[in-house]
DNA sequence: ACCATCAGAATGAGGGCTCATTCATTTCAC
DNA sequence: GTGAAATGAATGAGCCCTCATTCTGATGGT
């Protein structure tokens, strides 16, 4: 039986892998030697390398955003719920370093290539920002004269570059909860005093 | 003889190869083409590909760098410098959608590799930031709880996910005078009403 | 003015290696 | 016993870089 358990091991394996090598620099070998299958089982779950790639992103990411969406349920106020998806981002990208890459790297390097795929999953996930903004500015608590558009770009974008923090290479001891913290607040009120 | 002509022809052609192609599918054969030399020729002025892709990158992010801090030299206001720099940034990739591309991608894509580098040159862009931002605390004139280093990266982030908005495949009109004009409203004054 | 010599710049064909993918064979589940 | 699933060795396309060779233009001897 070809089964969902080892399609997962395979996604699971390539997550790690390209986490570490970054795709252009991972093997297929190394994916199945880290998943524990051959070569050429890894074919009869995926048509080929960037496959691979898109699967592992739309898994990722899709849980992220389930998860999220799930918490944002439970808060009505935007001010309030842009705190949440700004710290739930960054604990995910603590605690799930590979997805972090992958985002980071992947995610830019393909730009070409997984563009439309982009624009189905990423941009669903980009969108939760920008509703919240929209929502936010119908009820008179934004202002108005912000494109949610541009700004939820501006977040992702101070996000995706934060979440570097806890890469390799870096000593930081700085918690979620500061950063979070310091990013809601520059967001909200602005540097200025 | 050696010229540095052609040392920058060939900087020339790279960057426009891997702004098009990503760094990993650039052949050598490509830049090459591009730059009107034999394949062999590359390799008198440089040691191997990546060599290629560090002088790009040094190249083009050290014309900025000059090119910011003499702007900025003639403001002494730190919220009209940051200003300054958000408008200088995103014109120069709006024009230079190479260069844009190439920090995107393999800045990224790279970064296991380069990183080193980086902690050189990259980080030197960066710091302009920074002292911008201490420079307005200790004039009493931005929030004093606000780490540089992290609004730093905040505002790179923030500027580099934008500037995607003029890579291929879109179609905004959006100016750079509205958008750095948002940016700049944001980072200052926050979303909040 | 002319040519011989030469240093070093430029060339580009192809060696040699690295993988993504395939497929003949084996293993497994029922 | 049969067909699906798994295997991993074999395949071959692709490309970085080398190097034997050619080209260029400067120099100096006559």
């Amino acid at each position: 039986m070809k089964s969902a358990d080892k399609h997962r091991k395979i996604i699971r394996a390539a997550t790690k892998v390209f986490a570490k090598k970054g795709f252009f620099n991972a093997r297929i070998s190394d994916i199945a030697k880290e998943a524990k299958v051959a070569d050429g089982t890894i074919y009869l779950y995926f048509k080929n390398k960037f496959d691979i790639l898109i699967s592992v992103f739309e898994q990722e990411i899709g849980k992220l955003i389930e998860n999220i969406l799930l918490l944002l349920e439970n808060e009505t106020d935007p001010s309030a719920q842009l705190e949440i998806f700004i710290q739930r981002h960054l604990e995910e990208m603590k605690k799930n370093r590979n997805l972090a890459e992958v985002i980071h790297i992947e995610l830019r390097q393909t730009n070409k290539l997984i563009r439309d795929y982009r624009k189905n999953k990423f941009s669903e996930y980009l969108d939760i920002i920008a509703k919240i903004i929209l929502q936010g500015q119908n009820e008179g608590k934004f202002r108005q004269d912000i494109n949610p558009d541009i700004a939820k770009l501006m977040l992702f974008g101070t996000l995706d570059e934060i979440s570097r923090l806890w890469g390799p290479g870096s000593e930081e001891k700085v918690t979620v909860e500061d950063i979070s913290r310091q990013i809601t607040a520059i967001f909200k009120h602005g540097m200025l005093h």
